[in-house]
RNA sequence: GGGCCGGUGGUCUAGCGGCUAUGACGCCGCCCUUACGAGGCGGAGGUCGGGGGUUCGAGUCCCCCCCGGCCCA
């Protein structure tokens, strides 16, 4: 059934956007999964959710743009194309690798594309986006051309984060922490011009070439005493002591060596020092000349020689193997070194202070995300780093004058690779040589392409008219993980671009969790996948769990139990709408019966609270609302009240169509209520029944009218029902069995229709 | 170490100072038969994360701590 009405949906392009409605437009900027390696449920789910969000608009009336994108730049493919092949990028032609890394791309993006499908997402998958197009590309290197010209973009040398296994530096948002087991050697050095000695903790000794000074905390008495003298390194250098409050006295010694670089705060200790650095790590991992004897090393293995030196000359007091807390790489877990490097930077510290005031107009789903955003906003204290010696990236679209070695750009809208493409100018601009140029081989950061996302989407750079229409995204779905990345960036790239915020709305969710609580890794092996829950329950039910499971922005955990709940609500909605479907729908409203008052009224009161779950791009609202109208209101009381009625048992027609007309009116409202969450079963029965698409419907309005006394007197009516099904049982009567009961006083009303049910004499 | 969010029966959830703490899913009995492999009736299951305090009275307000998730240092 499911697989039908997608191929419906497909055929009759149900979800087209056009971009010339007279309803206000309303544009999503969909998160382009990543290409590579297979979804789990909880993505499968996170997708489904902004799924709702986009028919939830449609259903309210505005003409919804919802695009679809593939990530396909970045490390990870490289990191994956190098395991399958068993191959090392820098040792393989850069053309070639770039085609293995599509193939698998390819390979990974159906899979993506399969399950997107299965789920009956509304996004435009027919003219997909991918973020390694030339199209995309294209627009990545405008904007940074566009940068360039407003001064945001400047080269500087200075210490980066760099993972020697990748070979590229990282922002700090790449950056993950480990603990890992790390030898903490305590060394011995000499106060110089006398005898005395202390002694120094590092986990670092291979970097003790590069040692400028000892610090020690300034609360800490026991180190007083060496206030402005100097030490002796073990390898002979003298150094002087200094006082720093980030030296931990209950860390080994309390004495701590400060060497360029051991870790960030080496690097912001030697500017607050005012201390000159001695780079002793090449881009390879290597340790280089200024390394003396240890030159040429690994930094592993330098470790190792340098501590059996400093032992055998007996340097060494003794070692102990502590955790540490050790930053790697998010990608290939290495530990990371700090070494110099020229790089290009995207200013972002100047303008944090104008990106903070978009907290005030930007509306954040829950209202308490902005807190994410916001944090990281008071604690980002450095520009972004946005090149990257990698090859499966955008390309950055400068080349150097042989000449004058000055940067030149090339005009924006085209997508440039310098690294095998001649410059569209053979003249320097600067010094008006014609000697040629030599092309840039670095690559941009990948979040350089994702951060403009709303902007490739709505046309920015490739249609200009389509732009105009719709801006950058009115609204922005993703997960917290991500924030201080992508939600950060395209804010800051936005803001750079047009001078506005990038989105009105930001859909913040959690995270999908296993069973036990935990985030799915393949590394814990407790990835749960969603074909074979398609299979066994179908999309809906899926999409039902993901909706009503847990409030929007917490954590939720993945129960396939629930997941049977949900199909088995399903079922029950199948079955009230083919008992309906077998009565005619009477032309116009009838008079009503006080328990169709009812049933109305109960039907205002789950309208009022699922619309305003919608509202909020929350989901767990409406479809808890729906499931208990339907399955402990609405089946059950209504149904069972008027059958009678309905069927026209000795009533008068009048009354029978009130019943008729009410259980149409009923279904009608739940079906478009329900639309967004389970699209497939409602538009199936929407179509059998009356034609045309739920899809295209508004949401149901509250009728006030129907706000009467019967509402409460109904909640009376469920509980008189309770008891007389009790009796029967206790008398060991069944269901159908006449009994002698008393309808209680201000149930009068109901008489009739209490009476045909119970079959009370 | 800091920030944010959260912590109510196995799971999700109501509750926003006041009767013996909701409801759902799941579980266990019994019963029934239908638009429905569904339903009805009953049942087991909770130190409301812990400890202090405010109050006549606290999941509900205040403080401290613990745990989980995410993020940062």
């Amino acid at each position: 059934m499911e697989l039908e009405m997608q191929k419906v949906w497909e055929e009759e392009d149900t979800y087209r956007f056009n971009p010339d409605s007279d309803r206000p437009l309303f544009s999503i900027d969909t998160p382009p999964p990543y290409a590579s390696g297979k979804w789990h449920i909880a993505a499968a789910i996170h997708y489904s959710q902004i799924d709702m969000i986009a028919r939830t608009q449609r259903m309210r009336g505005y003409e919804v743009y919802f695009p679809f994108g593939v990530d396909r730049n970045g490390l990870p493919v490289e990191v994956e194309t190098e395991k399958r092949y068993e191959i090392k990028m820098f040792e393989y032609p850069r053309e070639e690798f770039l085609r293995l890394c599509r193939e698998f791309l390819d390979e990974a993006e159906q899979d993506i594309l399969s399950i997107v499908k299965r789920l009956g997402i509304s996004a435009d998958t027919k003219n997909y986006f991918q973020t390694d197009s030339e199209k995309w590309r294209a627009v990545t290197q405008a904007t940074f051309i566009d940068a360039w010209n407003k001064g945001y973009i400047y080269e500087d040398y200075r210490p980066n984060i760099y993972c020697p296994r990748c070979r590229t530096t990282l922002a700090d948002a790449e950056v993950e922490y480990k603990e890992l087991p790390t030898r903490l050697v305590y060394l011995k050095f000499k106060v110089e011009g006398s005898e005395e000695e202390v002694v120094v903790a590092t986990t670092r000794p291979e970097l003790l070439p590069a040692c400028k000074a000892v610090i020690y905390n300034p609360d800490d008495e026991r180190y007083k005493w060496l206030r402005g003298k100097r030490v002796v390194t073990p390898l002979g250098d003298a150094i002087p002591v200094m006082e720093h409050p980030y030296a931990d006295p209950e860390f080994g010694t309390g004495l701590v060596m400060i060497c360029s670089y051991g870790d960030k705060m080496d690097v912001q200790l030697f500017r607050e020092l005012g201390l000159e650095p001695k780079i002793v790590v090449n881009e390879d991992g290597a340790l280089n000349e200024n390394a003396g004897e240890y030159a040429g090393l690994t930094i592993q293995e330098a470790r190792e020689r340098i501590i059996r030196d400093l032992e055998r000359k007996g340097f060494v007091e003794r070692i102990e193997t502590i955790m540490h807390r050790t930053p790697v790489c998010w990608r290939c877990k290495t530990p990371l070194e700090i070494v110099p490097m020229r790089e290009y930077y995207l200013k972002q510290v100047d303008l944090i202070h104008e990106l903070e005031e978009y907290l005030d107009v930007v509306r954040f789903y829950p209202e308490w995300a902005s807190n994410y955003w916001r944090d990281w906003l008071k604690s980002v204290s450095s520009d972004w780093p946005i090149s990257r010696r990698r090859y499966y990236a955008t390309e950055i679209p400068v080349w150097y004058c042989k000449s004058c070695g000055k940067p030149v750009l090339p005009p924006p809208g085209k997508y440039y690779q310098p690294w095998k493409e001649d410059p569209p100018y053979d003249k320097c601009p600067h010094c008006g040589s014609t000697a040629g140029f030599e092309g840039e081989k670095r690559v941009f950061d990948t979040w350089m392409d994702s951060s403009i996302s709303p902007l490739v989407y709505n046309g920015f750079g490739w249609d200009d008219e389509f732009f105009s229409k719709l801006g950058s995204s009115d609204l922005r779905p993703q997960g917290k993980d991500i924030v201080r990345t992508w939600l950060h960036y395209t804010f800051l790239r936005v803001h750079q671009v047009l001078g506005k915020p990038a989105f009105k709305h930001v859909w913040i969710s959690g995270m999908g969790l296993d069973a036990k609580g935990r985030a799915m890794h393949k590394s814990l092996g407790n990835i749960i996948y969603p074909w074979p829950l398609f299979e066994k329950y179908g999309a809906d039910a899926v999409r039902f769990f993901g909706a009503a499971e847990a409030h929007h922005g917490s954590d939720f955990r993945i129960s396939e139990r629930k997941i049977e709940g949900a199909y088995k609500f399903l079922q029950k909605l199948w079955n009230v709408a083919r008992f309906i479907s077998q009565f005619e729908e009477p032309k116009g409203m009838p008079e009503l019966e006080p328990s169709d008052l009812w049933i109305l009224g109960e039907l205002n009161k789950s309208i009022r609270r699922a619309l305003s779950g919608y509202e909020r791009f929350d989901f767990f609202d409406p479809a808890n609302e729906v499931r208990i109208f339907i399955w402990d209101v609405f089946a059950p009381h209504y149904i069972e009240l008027v059958k009678g009625r309905a069927y026209g048992d000795c009533v008068d027609e009048g009354k029978s169509a009130a019943a008729r007309w009410t259980l149409h009116y009923v279904l009608r409202a739940v079906l478009r209520l329900a639309a967004p969450v389970i699209p497939h079963i409602t538009d199936y029965i929407w179509r059998s029944i009356y034609g045309g698409t739920v899809h295209r419907e508004l949401f149901p309005e509250v009728r006030e009218e129907w706000d009467t006394e019967y509402l409460e007197l109904g909640r009376k009516v469920m509980e008189f029902n309770s008891l007389v099904w009790k009796t029967k049982k206790e008398r060991g009567m069944r269901m159908k069995d006449p009994i002698e009961m008393k309808i209680p006083e201000d149930l009068k009303p109901f008489e009739e229709d209490l009476r045909k049910l119970h079959n009370i004499k």
